[in-house]
DNA sequence: CATAGCATGTAAACAGTTACATGATTAT
DNA sequence: ATAATCATGTAACTGTTTACATGCTATG
């Protein structure tokens, strides 16, 4: 494990807000980090293994029925490589983002095809919004309330604002396609 | 190469616009399609050669003095794979923001630390939208004559206004944390 | 008793970057 | 001369997903 991956920086920090099992910890993912951050379990539960080598993280194995669940908790060890990675600079990773590699690519195609990848965009960006605005909503109101810190209330308005530019360009793509072809 | 490897059809693509060489595929996504593209030279030449064999490109080498290139036209075969795969659906891969995974988890490091990385931020925006901008004014007016299709120029729209949108959020960042910490 | 979800894990295949190697050409 | 850039390519490493394998538990 290289000084590079990212992964483990990912399951410390979920594990710096409680001690968790690692499919805790995707569902936690699954409902907070999604829309900037994903991890598949062929991933994670190989990290853990290697934080818990490395003292990172420690586990402890609990019982439902005869059912086991590995509880992952963050060591103090674990905790100064989560705060030093957090210390240094933002890495820039380049994007990828088919949408604009294939409408950059559109003059081969009718332009009907464009606007069509457009439109199904813009249900994902409306879904999306929905889901976030609700999030967010909760958030500020516990944030007000200092029941939860700012920073997660700071990813969700990243993600509604971005989304909500989406859509106004959605918008201004078709009618300048429209307007051009 | 399997039918879910991208990096063929982005060098389709290229070549779809004229015929170039790898070095020339490298230089022209640089100036264009960075901000939502990039391929490494380690995948383009290899990619190349695969396209060759399968018939989808052809290669000329014409030399400058005693220096070959290998200059890479489309096919007909080509072509047809690249319109295919533009009529697909496009497939959503889940992003990666660093940034906003440091600012997750930022109760773990003091606001100044966080208030940092996003100030960091907001200058590699900044230099991106001047760098938008030209392009965009230069690709609008080339628009309006009919010189270039209009699908370069939505591509650098969303740039502009995403990163526009960045800024924004940047401020009421740092502004949101300043008040909550 | 079947099905969905809980829970952990592995292996193979694929994707992608980085560093290295090579050598010509152009500009200072 | 020497540095930068043109130009092509390979190998090693790392990262990541997908599909598979296993078996328990709760619900209708």
């Amino acid at each position: 494990m290289k000084n590079g991956n990212k992964t483990q920086y990912a399951l410390l920090g979920a594990l710096s807000i409680e001690p968790m099992s690692g499919y805790e910890i995707q569902k936690m993912m699954a409902g907070s980090t999604n829309h900037f951050w994903t991890e598949s379990n062929g991933q994670i539960y190989p990290t853990l293994q290697q934080l818990t080598k490395l003292k990172e993280v420690s586990c402890k194995e609990s019982y439902v029925g005869a059912k086991p669940r590995k509880i992952y908790t963050i060591t103090k060890k674990g905790m100064q490589k989560l705060q030093q990675w957090l210390l240094q600079d933002v890495v820039i990773h380049p994007a990828r983002n088919e949408l604009l590699l294939k409408l950059f690519y559109g003059q081969n195609v009718p332009p009907k095809v464009s606007i069509a990848h457009i439109k199904a965009h813009e249900l994902r960006c409306i879904r999306a919004l929905a889901l976030y605005k609700d999030i967010a909503k909760t958030l500020e109101k516990m944030v007000k309330l200092k029941q939860r810190p700012v920073y997660f209330l700071l990813t969700v308005k990243a993600g509604v604002s971005l989304v909500k530019t989406e859509l106004a360009w959605c918008k201004d793509a078709i009618k300048l396609i429209n307007k051009y072809t």
